[in-house]
DNA sequence: CTGAAAGCGCTTACAG
DNA sequence: CTGAAAGCGCTTACAG
């Protein structure tokens, strides 16, 4: 291969295909308003060239970047608590997801890390003003968020992946989000362990996530909810009847003790539904070691975890969350990143995805 | 907060400060050679107004993105063969530590997917050809590479994670690199194991991953002869003499089936080193299944699989990894990446970093 | 040390 | 349908 000096320049294009500078850029932006024979010189002389428009000349003059950022979280922590088997999994499988959707529809996407110390609402800032993002994907928002904030004064487009839970806000427009409904996730299980004719089905979920009334305040107690509801309507039981859930912290240790507890309110146990796939797998090495073999388990996330140990899982089926995200951003068919108005337009601001049961 | 119509520019800030644009931009880029007095006045404006640079137009103008592209890889396979219980971990984490540590540079990290069908080469060449990162983060980089030669060919910056394992080219400067010494690392293992008088170590491998000579061509090659050599320097054995190893692929009941055959190969067997995480706990579980618990193990990557279940692993130390990436991009203090000519200047083509030892 | 001019490579707005 | 002009917001090169 040859020492290639630079790519060439519009003008370059142009003085090859004998027009004007600005007519090859209508072939690159609006094709159908060139003539056709005049496109195709163009394309021609495009092809020959090998050329490629400079994205900050593009960006500079129309002022839209085609690029959003997305925050990457770390998945190790130093000692502390545990946090599983696959701390980062959802996050990196979405930020994959996202980069891949978003390429598809020509739009860049920036990583960005928020370090100790330095404020991710800085960061931001900096990437709306500098233009060097047209949108953010959000994590983790909460209900009084100085991110919701900054970017709703300064009219850029945004969407979160996930709710701020327990938020009064968390249906107001002025936080669109797309998620996952861990509900309708767990109660699929407890419906496919209720058809394998499995009647004492059990729940491992977070602890402290245990919701005092029929409203969930966080994810462990939405996928809670569902495990609950779906049992109660298939069992025909009343509410204090269906009582055979336990709780701890997101660890193997947490899920061998649950399974214990379980086992000893019901021997008779033969599935349990689990709100992770770390849960489930610490509540299986349990019945495996006791030689329980016959007890169902099922987790969320449908992490490497699940499938090596073979057990069932919800899986967020982070592609079509990735997807459904741009579509709000971009709408069905665009290739530029827009403000939405979610109170004028048909698009709703609130998006939830039915995870995938994947069984086992 | 009130509603921002758009932040302001040099010329609002010259404007301001009573100083021409021109010294505005030396306040940001030379500050050292504009009179304290003026830059002061200047720094008052710029923080009165807000002022972040727009980023296009630096591009354009100084024609550097600071900007480097790196590739993010699915974890999940659809069905297949396992890859085991963290497939992405490591590329995850690098990509994670490569932003921070660039962003602390003042660069930029883009990330980007190569979905089926489309080629990475012409990925490539688009972000370099559009002036849209000024260098690229490579991994899996084989002997005869095309990104390898055409980045070559544009001349442009670029780095390897990982070496072109079994390629002749290994050590030429055209394929620079930076990887984890995985030999020392088991070498490391081995040695802790000694120390704590363990005399039976043995070794779970990959499969087809075994040198025949003493030259590594594999990754699992080299964690194999890290192994092997340092057992042999211990023992004082001859070479034929060191043989309690196994091979499989990566998964769990790959690991549990090579503890079967280390313990009857060897029953005085009392330490297991492993080329991964995943097979480690196979041979954990394996162990704890026959109450052999005084066997100790170690895997490869310290993921979270291994702090879970508390058997030592060798960290691949990515922060640094990430850190002296960036190193040898931009100098040791610079804050541009700039293309390295390493057969001139004392910057070392190929760096390799010791994985830490966690025990546990 | 500071400023007036040029220009990076595009797209926009508009005249023809 | 096509082209001449303007200009996006900076940095560079250089004159003073």
């Amino acid at each position: 291969m040859p020492k290639v000096e630079r790519s060439a320049s519009l003008r370059e294009v142009a003085a090859l295909a004998d027009v004007s500078i600005q007519t090859v850029s209508n072939v690159l932006n609006a094709p159908h308003i060139v003539k056709s024979k005049t496109r195709e010189k163009v394309l021609w002389a495009i092809n020959d060239l090998e050329y490629i428009p400079n994205l900050s000349a593009r960006r500079l003059r129309s002022k839209k970047s085609s690029s959003i950022a997305v925050r990457l979280d770390p998945n190790f922590s130093e000692g502390q608590d545990s946090k599983g088997l696959a701390p980062g999994f959802i996050q990196d499988e979405f930020v994959y997801c996202l980069v891949e959707a978003a390429n598809t529809r020509g739009i860049k996407v920036i990583a960005y890390t928020v370090a100790n110390g330095d404020s991710e609402l800085s960061k931001l800032k900096t990437f709306i003003n500098s233009r060097d993002v047209d949108g953010i994907i959000l994590t983790a928002t909460r209900e009084k968020d100085e991110r919701l904030e900054f970017l709703e004064a300064s009219n850029s487009p945004f969407l979160s992946f996930g709710r701020p839970w327990g938020a009064a806000g968390m249906f107001s427009t002025s936080n669109p989000w797309i998620d996952i409904d861990g509900r309708s996730g767990t109660a699929a299980a407890t419906q496919m362990f209720w058809d394998s004719n499995k009647r004492t089905i059990g729940f491992i979920g977070w602890e402290n996530q245990q919701p005092k009334d029929g409203v969930a305040r966080s994810t462990g107690e939405d996928r809670y909810l569902g495990w609950f509801e779906k049992l109660r309507e298939l069992s025909g039981k009343s509410r204090s009847d269906i009582s055979l859930a336990t709780f701890g912290g997101e660890s193997i240790e947490s899920g061998r003790r649950a399974a214990r507890e379980l086992l000893h309110a019901a021997p008779e146990l033969d599935a349990v539904v689990c709100v992770s796939d770390t849960l489930a797998l610490g509540c299986l090495l349990e019945f495996q070691k006791k030689g329980l073999n016959h007890i169902l388990v099922s987790g969320f996330d449908n992490s490497p975890v699940s499938k090596e140990f073979g057990f069932s899982s919800l899986d967020q089926n982070l592609s079509e969350v990735a997807e459904s995200a741009l579509k709000v951003l971009m709408g069905a068919t665009g290739f530029q990143i827009r403000k939405v108005d979610f109170s004028a337009e048909h698009t709703n601001a609130h998006i939830l995805l039915e995870p995938k049961l994947i069984v086992r």
